[in-house]
DNA sequence: TCATGAAATTTGGTATACCGTATTTGTCAT
DNA sequence: ATGACAAATACGGTATACCAAATTTCATGA
């Protein structure tokens, strides 16, 4: 006899693992998108019946969408629980910046000890296409590349609930660290940070590791940020 | 004019702020309970028509509770969407325990910082309460304490993303917990890690209280854990 | 002109019906 | 007995209807 699992064998992991999304999903991604890049600015009201019918769905998976999006901040709930866009203060991006650099700082410790070779060299080629591309590239390009390269970094601490968390909290701080990665200053900054961080991953060098990931400049991100929504 | 804002100033903060939960959140928390005392086993199957009968509700809000319950790590979903209580690994937990490590280490710096004096006390009174507390009482109620010290030095740090990150972990992290909890073993090491905690913080030491939050010897509470599920 | 409050409307919460797929069950040929 | 296969069942995903509460609208009167 041949069961599913030898056949899986044979055919190899090809399979599609990933099954078909929900609507819940789906919508769940359409409306991150608007969300971070402001199609739906902050503050915005999302009534569900309005929503279910632009994006062609029932309010039932409208509704498990606006869940996810509150789950990830980039939704909250008014008082009446009518939910609307998340509007973060300064104060908020700022306490989510901590936690999302304790979660970076043990995900360099992690990857120290459990990174393949390969991984970090893929980490560093990464870094290295960052600096080689010119200031004034597609600003939305670089900042793409930097995010991968955070998250190249928990990735390959190997641990599935840091990377999940790290998402969520990355979900939150996207729209800031956007706005603030088009200021020029601290753009260099931000190179020899990186440059600390491959520098102690290679050499497996954890506290080196934790430290540059830790982040510190990375508060005045959110500073940028909130002279940006306070000029608009 | 006497709009409902000064109204709420006239008659205080006392006013119900805590709006009727809906009956997902109150599914949520009664499966919760039912998850984490084992009333449902780990791996049980959660149909969710029985579980909307047995409830008393239907399968809308209930869905909406499982949903709550699978982003707190107590629910996983097959590979074919059955949702099931989960039954995390012993490499899962070890996983939880690393990432919940990071965020107490943060809580415990950040609390050095925010934190009133009248917190910290209130912390070392809750740890006085637990070292007074007889070694063969209740054992429940000796691991409430213990959560509930954790609790209020997370609260104490004033990073209210922070304080949900670490609520879900320690949901997910509950069980685990509780059962090695009961081990006698290791229970003079966890007072001292808690004086070490205490001593930190009423010094304000930033680097101590991390250190002594991050929480290495937690890492045999799963260990006891995993011995008890692989004994049943 | 503007405060007032009741009617009308909008909105989120919940229940229920239906659909396609996955699983189980039952049957039959070997 | 057993393995394959088909019918029956169970299940999650989705759409829709209804309800209570909140919001908005608007007529009314001072």
């Amino acid at each position: 006899m041949i069961d599913s699992l030898d056949l899986r064998a044979l055919v190899g992991d090809e399979a599609p693992l990933s099954r078909r999304p929900s609507l819940a999903e789906e919508a769940a991604d359409s409306l991150r998108e608007m969300i971070l890049l402001e199609k739906l600015p902050p503050g915005m009201a999302l009534p569900e019946r309005d929503l279910s019918e632009i994006l062609g769905i029932s309010r039932t998976p409208l509704r498990e969408a606006i869940r996810l999006l509150e789950i990830e901040g980039l939704v909250e709930y008014s008082a009446t629980r009518r939910p609307r866009v998340a509007d973060p203060s300064l104060e908020e991006l700022t306490h989510c910046l901590m936690v999302q650099g304790a979660l970076e700082g043990l995900a360099g410790r992690q990857a120290c000890i459990h990174a393949s070779d390969a991984e970090l060299a893929e980490i560093a080629a990464m870094n290295r296409e960052m600096t080689e591309i010119p200031e004034e590239a597609d600003p939305l390009h670089a900042f793409r590349l930097d995010m991968a390269f955070h998250c190249a970094i928990v990735r390959a601490a190997g641990n599935p609930p840091l990377i999940e968390t790290h998402r969520q909290y990355n979900a939150r701080l996207w729209r800031a660290r956007f706005v603030s990665s088009k200021w020029r200053l601290g753009r260099e900054k931000k190179r020899s940070n990186h440059r600390e961080i491959v520098d102690a991953l290679l050499a497996r060098d954890q506290a080196g590791a934790e430290a540059a990931l830790r982040g510190h400049l990375a508060v005045d991100a959110v500073a940028h940020y909130t002279a940006a929504i306070q000029a608009r």
